[in-house]
RNA sequence: GGGUGCUUAGCUCAGUCGGUAGAGCGUCGCCUUUACACGGCGUAGGUCGGGGGUUCGAGCCCCUCAGCACCCACCA
């Protein structure tokens, strides 16, 4: 074995190896156990989010293997219809080659498939690399054949059911993509803009009562002035009140315009009087439907303005538009005045384009009409679709991790709104919906089924529909589509509902939620039992990682490692806005001066596992990598010592020779036991940040740093059958916590474990596909450890002296011991050689009780002391100096103690706790007082 | 406006039942001792954001203030 650990070679034999022999696959028998992987979009690659989740992901599947369940992890990719159309359209532009337009729906749609063949091996690629153990041979993609028909099937059921409904309503509109989107899919930020005053003319000779012949409405959009239908004003302003059902002369257009109550309005903001534009705002729309008012659209798809508007102002951008229409009011005297005002604008969430509120023809859910899906009133106003998705959490048949999200679930379907799933795209699912000449639409699975459905003859000329679905409504049905359905498998009996969901908090609304819907809807049946919510992967000063903003990092990149010139360069290349280059080249250089040292993939897991608390976003810190990285090289030594000392040796296995276990032995599978009740506690809480911490520290405080150092001696002067048992111990522990561990690093666990079972009379096979651990409560042993902790005491007693007062780690020091009872003798001589070897003292000597001890640094064994004579080593004052600082330590410790007893009412506490209490006390006093009366023979001498 | 988190060592974060404040990384000192310098041993470093309350006892519970982050809704 080498000195150090390489992780690549390691890696590749082994996924190759796992993946060959079929061990990804479900056992086919156990108990049930699945995860469906959150498809990932098959824009590019994945990034650090996606492997922070596939390494929980990976973890719970591993584990759930090991532990004997028929275990599927469903993998696939999602079309993610604007996303991909986008990117495939930015790769054309950026290659020369003919755009969407041009191309034509076919040609582009062949394009998109060729780039999905090229991301999903992409992602494939970066998903085997993590050993991410996924069913391969179950993969799946929103857009293969079998998984098309069942949302077609989908769209169709709840359509017959009365669920689905198309309209022409007000809906967001991208005027650079050209589709609309659903309210999750608009993003509002707050930016500088102006709020501006005009006048408008009263109407046949109305004036205002305060003499005025006309009224000032306040707007942050005036070009949407041209589709104004009304002014509304509150109906209990006093101000007002005279002039409703008057009327405007709207300026610019010369149309005749009501002014009209309506509550909506807020008296105290600008003017109290509101322009109303129903076709082109939300508000304004559900004021207009109050009121009867007309629409008028004024836009063209584009977002310029249309024929509805003054010749002057045709075809001109609504920006265009808006500065020429405060010039022309201006030029009219009708601008009363114009205030900065800070706006949220809304934003396409991909396209970044400003979203218009825009009257169009689409496809809704119906998710808000109190009724059921055959049509019946439910009780208390129950929704076929909405309540059942509530009722799965509130009754804890879906339980969040951590459970604080559900408030963010509920709030959410409770204020649901009707869902917009129709896209003017060109990729994703085509509507199975058709029309014919006079404008009727019908709704079946494909077009014969149409005609025979609606009995409509051959001669009805019918087109199908030209919009696709919203990529989340498919994949709303992805843990019932992947296991077959509709078609009652096998597969979905067995795997559906899946037992955890492991993704963001960001897309609770977006995929959790519906998912919930439609497996309730279809399947009368929750998808998953739980959901764990990670947090974001955040850069290191707690950004959100984004490639505007270049600071997204490759986990290939953690794992392979990288210069920081070329990370710099993957970085800045192919950036929308190339004048952002240098903020992120320094950004990169800030966050990571050395570019980022390669640590393997079992490091960049074990990092993520460690990272992931409960409910908090992480940063990415690779130092913390790197820190693992480290232990992964700790692990690989460990065993690198074990086997020198056990192979070819006679580990004890066959029973055949005498074996006896030392108190070290004991001590340390007892404590094995207990970190295999912690693994188990943790796995089922989904700790992994707690996990890790107890592997982490059993593994290096425990097994490397003591036991391995105590099987030293042993194996040096122990006797046959002592010898046996360490070596045996060794080994076996070994063996153990490879299993527990191989979950969070599958690489390094699986390459050492197979040269250590043999040895542990394991018989060959996978690591994988090992039992996990549990624990033996008659292996527990508290006298061992009992023993251990006193000789740690002692051994840490020693060392401390020794290291602060820089004597070499290798010199031997002369041990006096004062004041030794009957314990301290005992453990003194049954484990003088670990003694002698750890502290590196000469043999240890017992001083009786009248004799008296040289002048001598000092360490406190419960009430014995451990004498380092000073003659020769030790500096007087410094060890008065040390002990001094000591004294000061306890008195302070014992003050607080004191003063907690001294409480009058201390007496409240309980028994227990005071009892404590007391005997915390005694021993500060204790030590106290042995400390300084040591102080005091030093200083006298 | 409504909601959810967060504030603990220089940094990143744990802290479960209210009972003597922890880890990793970094710092500093000693050491190349045959598993490991990607190492060993030792050491320093904290008014637990501020204030108040409950309690025998508060990092933890309650109130309040401040700061930070996010989500939802959007008075033009």
């Amino acid at each position: 074995m080498d000195k150090t650990f390489e992780p690549r070679d390691v890696e590749a034999r082994w996924r190759d190896s796992w993946e060959q022999q079929g061990c990804y696959a479900p056992s086919g028998t156990g108990e049930p156990y699945s995860i469906m992987i959150p498809p990932p979009n098959v824009t590019g690659t994945l990034h650090m989010g996606h492997a922070f989740q596939h390494t929980v992901m990976d973890a719970l599947t591993r584990h759930a293997r090991m532990a004997g369940k028929d275990t599927l992890w469903q993998p696939g990719t999602d079309h993610a219809g604007i996303a991909t159309q986008m990117v495939v359209e930015r790769n054309l532009k950026l290659a020369g080659e003919p755009a969407r337009l041009d191309l034509g729906r076919e040609k582009f749609v062949e394009k998109v498939w060729e780039w999905k063949k090229l991301s999903a091996g992409t992602i494939g690629g970066q998903i085997r690399r993590m050993g991410s153990s996924v069913d391969w041979s179950r993969e799946a993609f929103t857009m293969d054949p079998a998984y098309s028909k069942a949302v077609i099937e989908h769209f169709v059921r709840l359509h017959e059911a009365g669920l689905i409904y198309r309209g022409k309503r007000l809906v967001n509109w991208d005027p650079v993509l050209l589709t609309a989107i659903s309210d999750l899919e608009v993003v509002s930020e707050e930016e500088n803009g102006k709020l501006w005053h005009f006048r408008y003319p009263l109407a046949h000779g109305a004036k205002t009562a305060d003499g005025n012949h006309h009224i000032v409405v306040a707007t942050t959009r005036p070009e949407t002035m041209l589709g104004d239908t009304a002014v509304a004003v509150h109906p209990e302003d006093e101000r007002y009140a005279h002039l409703v059902g008057k009327t405007v002369l709207l300026p610019l257009t010369n149309r005749e315009i009501p002014i009209v109550a309506d509550d909506y309005v807020d008296r105290e903001f600008g003017t109290g009087c509101v322009k109303i534009t129903p076709a082109h705002d939300f508000n304004d729309y559900a004021l207009g439907q109050r009121h009867q008012l007309p629409l008028i659209n004024i836009f063209t798809p584009t977002a310029t303005v249309n024929d509805e508007a003054p010749e002057v102002y045709r075809g001109l951008d609504r920006y265009v538009a808006r500065k020429k229409i405060v010039a022309d009011l201006d030029a009219l005297g009708l601008v009363d005045k114009i205030d900065d005002h800070k706006l949220k604008v809304p934003r396409g969430d991909r396209s970044g384009a400003v979203v218009e509120p825009y009257l169009t023809d689409q496809w809704f859910v119906d998710l808000t009409r109190e009724t059921r899906h055959d049509g019946q009133a439910g009780p208390g106003g129950l929704h076929a679709i909405t309540r059942p998705a509530i009722d799965a959490v509130e009754s804890g048949r879906i339980r969040f991790v951590p459970d604080n999200w559900k408030t963010t679930y509920f709030q959410w379907l409770n204020n649901i709104q009707d869902w917009c799933i129709s896209r003017q795209l060109w990729w994703g699912h085509r509507i199975p919906a058709w029309f014919d000449d006079a404008g009727n639409v019908y709704v079946a699975r494909d077009e014969p089924e149409v005609r025979a459905k609606y009995k409509l003859g051959a001669d009805v000329a019918l087109r199908q529909d030209e919009d696709v679905f919203d990529t989340w409504f498919s994949s709303d049905i992805w843990p019932m589509a992947t296991l077959g359905w509709p078609e009652k498998t096998e597969a979905l009996n067995k795997w559906y509902p899946s037992s955890v969901l492991v993704t963001g908090f960001d897309i609770i609304f977006f995929w959790v939620a519906r998912m919930v819907m439609m497996g309730q809807y279809f399947q009368n049946e929750v998808p998953f039992h739980e959901v764990y919510i990670t947090g974001l992967v955040r850069d290191p000063e707690g950004n959100k990682m984004s490639k505007s903003k270049g600071n997204v990092l490759d986990p290939l990149d953690v794992v392979d490692g990288i210069t920081l010139d070329e990370l710099i360069k993957k970085r800045t290349t192919g950036l929308m806005k190339p004048e952002t280059a240098p903020k992120i080249e320094n950004k990169t250089r800030k966050d990571y001066p050395n570019g980022i040292e390669a640590v393997g993939v079992d490091a960049l897991r074990f990092t993520f596992a460690a990272l992931a608390t409960q409910g908090r976003d992480i940063r990415f810190d690779a130092g913390r990598a790197a820190g693992y990285r480290n232990f992964c090289n700790k692990i690989w030594n460990a065993a690198r010592y074990v086997l020198m000392s056990c192979e070819g040796q006679d580990c004890g296995i066959d029973d055949a020779q005498p074996v006896e276990l030392s108190d070290a032995d004991r001590w340390i599978i007892s404590k094995l036991q207990k970190l295999e009740t912690e693994a188990a506690e943790h796995f089922a809480s989904y700790r992994f940040d707690l996990l890790s911490t107890a592997l982490y520290q059993f593994i290096w405080n425990e097994y490397c740093d003591w036991y391995l150092e105590l099987s030293k001696p042993a194996l040096q002067q122990g006797s046959e059958a002592q010898q046996r048992g360490t070596r045996r111990t060794l080994v076996r522990v070994l063996e153990v916590w490879l299993r527990l561990l191989h979950p969070l690093m599958p690489f390094i666990t699986e390459e050492v474990w197979q040269r250590v079972a043999p040895l542990a009379g394991k018989v060959a096979g996978t690591l994988m596909l090992q039992p996990y651990p549990i624990a033996d409560a008659s292996r527990i042993d508290e006298a061992a450890e009992a023993d251990i902790e006193w000789l740690k005491t002692f051994i840490l007693g020693v060392r401390q002296i020794r290291g602060e007062m820089n004597i070499a780690p290798g010199k031997p020091l002369p041990l006096l011991i004062q004041g030794a009872g009957a314990d301290d003798l005992s453990r003194l001589a049954k484990m003088k050689s670990a003694i002698e070897f750890l502290a590196r003292v000469e043999s240890p000597r017992v001083l009786s009780d009248d004799e008296a001890a040289p002048q001598s640094a000092t360490a406190l064994l419960g009430t014995t002391k451990l004498l380092v004579p000073m003659a020769g080593l030790i500096d007087k004052d410094a060890e008065l100096a040390r002990l001094a600082k000591q004294i000061a330590k306890l008195e302070s410790d014992l003050e607080k103690t004191a003063t907690r007893i001294a409480n009058p009412n201390f007496g409240k506490a309980p028994p227990a706790v005071q009892e404590q209490a007391h005997q915390h006390q005694r021993k500060l006093a204790a030590d106290l007082s042995a400390l300084q009366d040591q102080h005091q023979r030093i200083a006298i001498l």
